[in-house]
DNA sequence: CCCATCAGTTGTCCTAAGCAAAGATTGCCC
DNA sequence: GGGCAATCTTTGCTTAGGACAACTGATGGG
């Protein structure tokens, strides 16, 4: 019974999940050419946080060090980012985000709405808002239970 | 107006996808040991669909054959499927999962439900209704619409 | 019987990701 | 002020995922 209705929102979740993933896949592959998904995450910590130091974007990406410095190796080649010394502690290196590397992230994240909202343009009003809460209570809830991680993608 | 609050949506969306990553991710970590993600889902497509010929799996998963065949390789090194050739047509090969292969699943799908149990389980029934509802809600308008595109394109 | 086609495998390339060790810099303590 | 530990990043090495192309074997239609 209770069990049976849990088994159903699993599958939901989980398809709610998948059809998200495609999307962003899909608007990646359409507006970054040779960009990567792990490598759009690190432009969008850039994006959402401002110029960083690599640990803390390793940090951000949950990822090690080593591989953020390799990902700005390649980013820095496509001209999407920068990196920077710092002068009161020249062992940090920030990475910093071009203009080319924002527009970018602007696109895919313009054409990622649009998707949504096609998406949901389909519904009632009253179905919008089921779908709002439902995403925004589950949302809420594994961020509490969890203890609230970080952000991008 | 109305644009912030599918701003809110897309918001919550990736959030809820977020959530939901993380805990697949643990899940696995915890009962899977060296199994990664991609090797999960091809047994998951193995234990859901039954015994399947390479050249499908590689359909499930969408990756080239060969990616399927390596990941085939790495599964029978650990004794997770085995590999089986078809008398009718001998250029198939079809993978089959192993006992151990479908218990790893299990332990790993019972965890995840597990965990997702947990934090459904802070929310009243009202609000556990309405998760279901809008994550199967937009669920199906995803599938709907993709499936739209993908016929039209 | 021959040849086109199909199914998988193998070789090669690149990205992702982790660990460990090395380099460089800083801060602190004596 | 000199040495030393801690901190930040890079580099070397390994495994895995993934694509593409070339190749091998098997099938099946003319």
């Amino acid at each position: 019974m209770l069990s049976t209705r849990r088994a159903e929102l699993v599958d939901a979740a989980v398809g709610a999940s998948r059809a998200l993933v495609a999307i962003t896949a899909r608007s990646l592959a359409r507006d970054a050419g040779d960009v990567t998904l792990p490598q759009y995450r690190l432009l969008v910590v850039l994006v959402t946080r401002g110029p960083q130091r690599l640990g803390d974007v390793a940090d951000s990406l949950d990822v090690n060090p080593s591989t953020a410095t390799r990902m700005g190796d390649r980013l820095h080649r496509k001209g999407l980012i920068t990196r920077r010394g710092r002068d009161d502690d020249r062992r940090v290196v920030e990475l910093v985000i071009t203009d080319e590397g924002r527009q970018l992230v602007e696109r895919v994240m313009e054409h990622r709405r649009a998707e949504i909202t096609e998406i949901v343009d389909d519904l009632s009003p009253d179905e919008l808002a089921t779908v709002a809460q439902g995403l925004q209570l589950f949302a809420a809830a594994a961020g509490e239970t969890t203890g609230e991680l970080e952000s991008a993608s």
